[in-house]
Formats: C-alpha cells, sequence, structure tokens
DNA sequence: CGAATTTATTTGCAAAATGCAACAATATAT
DNA sequence: ATATATTGTTGCATTTTGCAAATAAATTCG
C-alpha cells in the first residue's frame, strides 16, 4: 500500500504553493493567510470574527489584527450586529470582492490545466474521492475539530 | 459539477490543522513548519539545505535560521560534505529520528480514522486518486514549481 | 596560476505574524 | 442588580519572515 501520509503531505504542500502564487493582484499583495481569509468571508453570509477565526483554525487575536489591516486596506468592512452588539459580521467590499475573485479565477485556472493531465473519467474520479474524504475527515472524532 | 476549489480548500486546511495537532510530542513542541522539515530530512538520504528549502518553498535564510533552532534544539544534525564545503548535510539525530516517527505514528492513526469512515474499495479509490493528482500536479508547468 | 564569477549558506535588519494575559463592552442568568 | 459569560481588542514579548549584503568555498577563464 501507498505511503498515505505522504501522498497528503506532497499534495497539500503543492496546493498551498498554488494558493500562495495566486495571491499578488495587481498592485495589492496578499498573505496566504489573508486570501484564506478573503475566501471565507466571501464563502460564509456575513459571518462573525469568531466564526471565521474558528474555521481556519486561527487565533482570535492574531484574526481581529489581521482584520484590522483587511480594513485599513480597503477590502473588508466590519458591521456591528444590530441585535449583539459585541459581534461583528464581516463582509467584502467592492475591491475586497474583485480581489476575491480574481484570485478564484487564477486558483481555477491552475486546477484546470492540473485536470487536463486526466481523462474526464480520471478527473471525476478524483473530484469525488476528495468529496468523500472531506466528508469522512468531518465525522472524525479524533482530528481536525468539526470546522463545518 | 462540483466547486473543485472549495474542496481543495477545506481538505488542505484539514490536513494542516491535523498537522499541526500532531506536533507536540512529550515536552518537545514543534512547530508546523519544524514538521514539515523533520518530515523531507528523514524522507531523504542526506539532503542539502538548499534541497530541503526548495521542496518546501521556503526562503533559504528563513530555513537557515529554522536548521540553526533545530540544530540547537539538539534534534539535527549538519554536516559539511566533503567533496564541496559549501554544502551543508542534513539528518536527524536519534532524539529528532524519535519525534519524527512519533508524529508519524500519530498522524497515520488519524488517518486510519479518518479512512474507517470508508469501505475498503473508496479507500483505495481515494488514495490512488490523491496519487493521481500528485503525479499531475508535478506536470503541470503552471505552478508549483516542479518540487520533485 | 590567479582574478572574476558562481554557488551555498549565513547575518543584519526591519517588518509582519503569533499568542498569552489582561481589558472593555455587551449580553445573559440568578 | 449583581454576577457570569461572550465577543472582540490591546499590550507585550517572541517568533517568523524575507530582502540585501556578507562570507566562504568552488569553478571558470584569461
Amino acid at each position: 500500500m501507498e505511503n498515505v501520509r505522504e501522498l497528503f503531505q506532497v499534495m497539500t504542500r503543492r496546493f498551498g504553493l498554488l494558493n500562495k502564487n495566486c495571491c499578488s493582484i495587481d498592485a495589492v499583495d496578499i498573505s496566504l493567510v489573508q486570501s484564506h481569509i478573503f475566501y471565507e468571508i466571501d464563502k460564509r453570509e456575513h459571518p462573525s470574527m469568531q466564526q471565521v477565526a474558528e474555521v481556519l483554525g486561527m487565533d482570535i487575536t492574531t484574526f481581529s489584527r489581521q482584520i484590522q489591516n483587511l480594513v485599513k486596506m480597503g477590502l473588508v468592512k466590519k458591521t456591528p450586529l444590530p441585535e449583539d452588539r459585541r459581534i461583528y459580521t464581516l463582509s467584502l467590499t467592492t475591491e475586497g470582492k474583485f480581489i476575491a475573485t480574481t484570485i478564484e479565477r487564477e486558483i481555477n485556472r491552475y486546477l484546470d490545466e492540473i485536470f487536463s493531465h486526466m481523462t474526464e473519467f480520471e478527473k471525476e474520479t478524483v473530484i469525488r474521492s476528495i468529496k468523500l474524504l472531506n466528508e469522512c475527515m468531518a465525522k472524525s472524532t479524533v482530528c481536525c475539530k468539526p470546522l463545518f
């Protein structure tokens, strides 16, 4: 049997690099963490700080500061929630949204290129496999926290 | 079709957390980067600094300092290569090896748990898929550098 | 040979990221 | 109303990062 950990290690490392490479858009330079933050804010409907920090496995204080930076850069908006004014709701500004979209397109372009080396059947198998894997990781009690 | 980027993003994030969680062994506390360094040194036969830094996509100066720390902690050994004394060869000390092994076991335990939610057939499909994916990523010219 | 160039690694430095502890502000419970 | 819990922010002190410059050892080439 394959060395499973090795496969994972290599795969995640590569995807990490891919992600990193995709972060330089125009003049704006986004760090890898920031791109993850973007991704989650974009995906969710006005999440709170804690929610995003938790999903990303980041310390809330580090996260708070990252958000402060992104707000200063005019990419993220922080809105206090009327029903509970302790909570801040996060969303992307127009420019932030633009950057998120650009990163997304860039990454998808790379992914397409990667999948172009497979048959359609292989591609579907791979995608289904990853989906299954995610589901099983979500079920797992031992690791990775719930996260979702 | 699935949102492929999303699948990748979630999967790698989860594996990253898994990796991070596995890094506290005994009294010794290993950071995530350090555990990647361990992994590569252990896997290769006396690699040079550059080789490992390159594979990990790390800046060589940051890497150099990380190695200095690991040497100080008595976990990594740096041996100058006789044929070319600019080059340092990296290896794990007994204690370093012990830690690498422990981390490995820990991660494999988690992976096993995750795979326990699948049938044997699914498991094999998933593993084969990741292998294929890695091969295709290696072929890709656009991203992730050669790495191997 | 010996100066110039290339290669591998290290250091200086300044910026960014991290995380714990303590704090402020708001909500909930008793 | 007071005590408790939750959400997010600061204040440090540490660690990590990466560019530019330095060192040190090969290699090239005149």
